[in-house]
DNA sequence: TTACCTGCAAACTATTTGCAGTACT
DNA sequence: AGTACTGCAAATAGTTTGCAGGTAA
């Protein structure tokens, strides 16, 4: 997933401060530190993570915020959970990266992605076949990378 | 999902009872009620949902033990587990039913089933760009069904 | 000023675990 | 007979909720 410039971030930063104010929501300090902390960070993260990196940062936003300014990230699309079949939710940002799916080593946890078109193709698919309106999808594909290094290498 | 004859569910119940036998396992009366209920039923079903069918039958089998033979089950295929993204985990039974995804309706949660061949062509090409051995995937779609009768119809 | 929001801790839900007694093999 | 298994209840993990202040608008 790419960095973002300076001047985009404002941009995004922007998008989430429209979409409070069009909800009638406030604009807390809190919920900027939760997008801040989520746009700096490039990876997979679960909320106690997120809450974990704010507080190394000695940025105090309590664990209850944290779930509520995801939840409120989702809400406007700048955020994607991901249910990896593990307990715990895992986040990423998803401003202007919307289709990719997950290739994950069941030995390292290290996750990778892809994107294939024939996915949409499917998806239309099973769109007509059903008679459904699909909005999302989500696929994960489970192995063993070779990396060398690779613990409980398979 | 089709259902089966008794002498095919003779069958599958052997394979349960020989894999228990490899593993020095014992053939416990509770295992082989949980065997039997998973395999009457053709549905997704959670660990409660089980727990909650056998108990309607007045078959007493603890919560602990319905996870413990769940868990067995899966060892030697004869049931899988789905993480649909709600924090409870399906299962549904798998002999000789192996590769297909799923289709949610997020309204009602109906759940559809289908199978695309060109799951596995993208599984194939995912497996050698990143080399990986891919053992399994998980895909789901999700949307609005356009029965008349949906609740929270979209 | 006035709700909405935050932090805290307690509640909750799904699942796992420890332990004493039970029962396969 | 011996040890794995069961049921129960308590522990756990991730997340949500209730409530008493705090604060954005």
């Amino acid at each position: 997933m790419p960095q973002f410039l300076p001047e985009q971030l404002e941009d995004i930063r922007s998008v989430f401060s429209d979409f409070l104010k069009k909800k009638n929501l406030r604009q807390t300090p809190e919920r900027f530190k939760v997008f801040d902390e989520v746009y700096a960070s490039d990876d997979h993260f679960d909320a106690d993570e997120l809450f974990v990196r704010l507080k190394a940062k000695e940025i105090n936003v309590s664990r209850a915020t944290v779930y509520n300014s995801l939840e409120l990230l989702m809400e406007c699309n700048l955020v994607v959970r991901h249910q990896f079949g593990n307990k715990q939710a895992k986040y990423e940002r998803s401003f202007r990266y919307w289709q990719h799916d997950h290739l994950i080593c069941e030995d390292c946890n290290e996750i990778h992605e892809f994107c294939d078109p024939r996915i949409q193709a499917i998806q239309e698919m099973v769109s007509e076949i059903f008679e459904f309106e699909i909005t999302h999808h989500s696929l994960q594909m489970f192995g063993h990378c070779r990396r060398d290094n690779c613990p409980n290498r398979h």
